[in-house]
DNA sequence: CTTCTCCTTTTTGCATACAATATGCGAAAT
DNA sequence: ATTTCGCATATTGTATGCAAAAAGGAGAAG
């Protein structure tokens, strides 16, 4: 730990007028860095800037969708900070973002706990996607360009050849990018930030890798009927198909869970990654 | 409208808004509650019993319904920590959930501010909640008990009171229990919460008490239509009645920002409470 | 054996000190 | 006159200490 080092810092702090550091190091003497300046690049891109509490509710929300983090597990401070190597503020703040966002529940005096879904919740969430997609659809077919067609169509491509090479996180990679794309080309902000909000708080159940050979070629058999209906712009059929398609997902999702008992009702969930001492 | 009364209202330094009244200056003194404990009523309700950073949240959010906080207004830390009587850390806390509730925005290193809504915003957000009323309207339509349906009723019949008696700020707030309920009737927590969420964001608009008389009777005329609707069990005709209602909210909206010019976008907005010294 | 009470331990909430970053202003240099 | 640079100051981000609240456990009472 780093207390000691802090603290004589400190002291140090107190004594010497802090220097701030040249931040370019760059020398004063200014011979001019060329005669004839090249014309300033369009967009250089901003430079990678994280705030610490952004970082861990990243890497939170990471564990928790990779299952490290279970539904139901509650979410020691103290531990968090010394797995995280951060102190309790930032990892609080990360945990307000995160509770915000869905993904886990907080109680005062009481701590934090993964949200999980129950067979309820699943229900409700897949009826509100449903909605969600079906207007995404509308508006899709509406407002997006040809340009934006053909993305679809390549990613839809790509996919296919995922599927044909039994790619399974290629493939699930590409079906997310697919419906985020699609919820995109809607051209409405808040209609997304909805859609990606839910989408976040299903990630968790992670009721892939279970699908089953029919189920996966009807799937890829809609998509491309998916693709289709939206360079055609029809967007009631592809509404229609989005919700055959989230109802083909939510059979599956919870066929996952009556089989593996995660179903159980949040309360009853205490595993976590606190327990890491015999 | 308030742009005046939104200019001068930046809070004067001196006047304090106290979030609570004394917390730690409670004795400690633990007289136990009672020796015996008569028999436990059905149900007298939860005690109130905050959290700091819950009423700070609670508190910034009327402040800025109330446009006291004018959208775009930018959120010095320090001030309102002085104004609201509470340290920094359940301010940023506060901010935090307010954030996860899109009312405010927070840029890494540069704080916190109002969120504003554009034209832009305006149009997707009445996009999405006619989605969601939609969907709302088709369930509640399926689920609603006859009780439930009787309940509506009355607050149907309140409203039309309120509305005889040219009582804005009830008409108003029965307007808005109905809809609530009518979004809770579907039965769909994550309906509700996004529901809830996105009228959050609508409410600093505060686009009411500019309501024409024409528009405020064919409002009422609509809302008597949807409970007659929803009585009939016909979530279709609902799903369709309250499209149209918030097709004139919509409208109704987009007028009072075209009329303020309080529309202009969002980096033009710079009044706030730190303006305290000319 | 259960239940209650009192105590200790753990965990969370708040305040504050310290550190990093941004902003504004005047001087210097074109 | 305009731009750039250096510095002073203001504001936000992080760490840590302390106190309140909850959780857990031993022992007494029923």
């Amino acid at each position: 730990m780093q207390t000691d080092s802090l603290a004589a810092s400190r002291v140090d702090q107190q004594v010497e007028v802090p220097v701030r550091a040249n931040v370019q190091g760059r020398p004063v003497a200014r011979s001019r860095a060329v005669d004839r300046v090249p014309a300033m690049p369009t967009d250089v891109g901003a430079v990678e800037r994280r705030v610490l509490h952004e970082a861990v509710a990243d890497r939170l929300r990471e564990l928790i969708i990779e299952g490290v983090l279970a539904p139901g597990a509650h979410l020691n401070e103290r531990i968090l900070c010394e797995q995280l190597q951060v102190s309790r503020t930032p990892l609080r703040e990360a945990f307000r973002t995160l509770a915000g966002e869905g993904v886990i529940e907080l109680m005062p005096n009481r701590g934090a706990v993964v949200a999980a879904l129950s067979r309820d919740d699943l229900e409700h969430a897949f009826e509100l996607m449903t909605a969600l997609e079906g207007l995404a659809g509308e508006l899709a077919a509406k407002r997006a360009t040809t340009a934006e067609v053909r993305r679809i169509r390549s990613l839809q491509a790509e996919m296919t050849q995922a599927h044909s090479r039994r790619d399974l996180p290629a493939y699930y990679r590409l079906n997310r990018a697919i419906h985020a794309l699609i919820v995109g080309l809607a051209g409405n902000p808040m209609l997304t930030e909805s859609h990606s909000r839910l989408n976040a708080r299903l990630q968790a159940v992670r009721f892939r890798s279970n699908l089953n050979r029919e189920k996966w070629d009807a799937a890829l058999a809609e998509h491309a009927a998916m693709v289709e209906a939206l360079a055609a712009r029809d967007g009631a059929r592809l509404a229609a198909l989005l919700s055959a398609h989230l109802a083909g997902k939510r059979a599956t999702a919870l066929a996952q869970l009556d089989g593996t008992g995660t179903d159980r009702d949040k309360a009853s969930h205490r595993a976590g990654v606190q327990e890491h001492r015999p």
